[in-house]
DNA sequence: TCCTTTATTGAGCTTGACTCGAAAATACCG
DNA sequence: CGGTATTTTCGAGTCAAGCTCAATAAAGGA
């Protein structure tokens, strides 16, 4: 009996070993060479197995692919809940800012699987597990704005979807850019920029502060009277003169 | 000489006819299954020439591919400077409100062509070329990006090409967004409002007028008058007192 | 009209994803 | 342990699709 369990133990830990391997070795031969550029056999030598032996694990090089993805993404969201849960600052902007450095970060880290998932975009069927990802991962930035807007630092007439998206996307492309046009050197120096300019830009429309921009009146009317007042003794000693 | 001479032009018209059939051909079986799906077989067979014949006109499917998108992205960037020249408005953000109109709507109409374009990012080689038509296009937005600074609109300090990887990435994903989650009738009516909001951010914070928001002179003007009418009575006082 | 040059063709070559029958490994049972 | 059933692994073989190339057709030129 106890042989018996740890028999089958020890056997899922092997095929969990065995798929692990697998993984790994697609992971790196995907990147290195792209989806199609990519051979199953390579992929099976490195994972010291039988090509034939892939297909007992995934029905296809692209279910493989999408199983690489699908760990890549995961592990994205995981990091981006665990930097929101780290994170001491309260605020909602100083939070966002500490998001969009993350995420910036990792998209230009990362960009090789950036480019992967996009890769997948073709076939109609595997479109729509590849939007999951994406939907998942976005979830993070979604649930940091509607906590924004509930503690009301976050204009309440501000459609959330549109702002999500404008900030995500403007992210994204920004990782593309510098990634595109930068050499590597450079690339954690031009962060802090793009993230510092997203920020300002989103605290100048959508603080809610920025509601009633009311230049600020009393004080010009603190004045006014003061003045008056002024004109007023200017007056009593006039006549007190006159006299 | 002169049948040589028609001879000749009937025969690069003839051959001019065939290439844009294959490129016809090609566009619709790429858009209709994608790179991977599209066989070349079937764009021969609707362009009616031989499989074999594609190969004297295009290096390789991918090439042929790259061809497709080259039209399609010159193209693109043709009818941005296009919209740009017709626009009668002078102001910067007029400009760019019409501009980004014209960028949401074609990339949501021709989702096809981006996701294409996406798709061939994979072989190192071809990149590069990938690179160049976005490059181009993109290069709409620094010019009018360029010229809002010029005009005094946009702020002098604004660093150019981040303002510009913001709002082009901002769109960019937006498009995708609305394509994703909405239903084909209601694309049209997300648009105005997603750009609306691109507008206004930007105005809010690369707006040159925003950099010294200048509250109600009015109030000012009166305080000034005042204080005119109060030196006027020092120096009458100021005369009667010295006499 | 005949020869040279160019264009077209599709049968076949090559490559790489995927199948499948057999063999090896493992589990189960007396 | 030995024998049998089940599961897992394997890689040679199949098939499909991009691409080549020798043969053929068309065009050009004298």
């Amino acid at each position: 009996m106890a042989t018996k369990a740890v028999n089958l133990e020890t056997q899922r830990a092997k095929l969990e070993r065995k798929e692990r391997a697998i993984l790994d070795a697609a992971r790196a031969v995907f990147i290195e060479h792209g989806f199609d550029g990519a051979r199953v056999s390579e992929i099976a030598r490195r994972a010291s197995i039988g090509e034939g032996t892939i297909y007992s694990y995934y029905e296809s090089k692209a279910e493989l692919m999408l199983a690489v993805l699908q760990q890549f993404w995961d592990g994205l969201t995981l990091e981006a809940e665990a930097v929101m849960a780290s994170i001491k600052a309260e605020g909602f902007f100083e939070r966002l800012q500490a998001l969009a450095q993350y995420h910036l970060n990792t998209v230009i880290v990362n960009a090789d699987f950036i480019n992967l998932t996009f890769a997948l975009r073709r076939n109609n069927s595997e479109v729509s597990v590849s939007r999951d990802h994406l939907r998942h991962y976005v979830a993070v930035f979604d649930q940091l704005f509607r906590r924004g807007q509930d503690r009301g630092e976050l204009r309440k007439d501000a459609v959330l979807w549109q702002a999500r998206d404008v900030f995500y996307g403007a992210l994204e492309y920004s990782a593309r850019s510098i990634e595109m046009t930068m050499d590597v050197n450079r690339h954690l120096r031009q962060q802090k920029p793009v993230v510092d300019q997203m920020i300002s830009l989103f605290q100048a429309h959508y603080g809610a502060q920025h509601q009633a921009p009311e230049p600020d009146n009393s004080a010009l009317d603190r004045l006014s009277s003061k003045l008056d007042q002024l004109s007023e003794k200017f007056d009593s000693l006039d006549k007190r003169l006159s006299r």
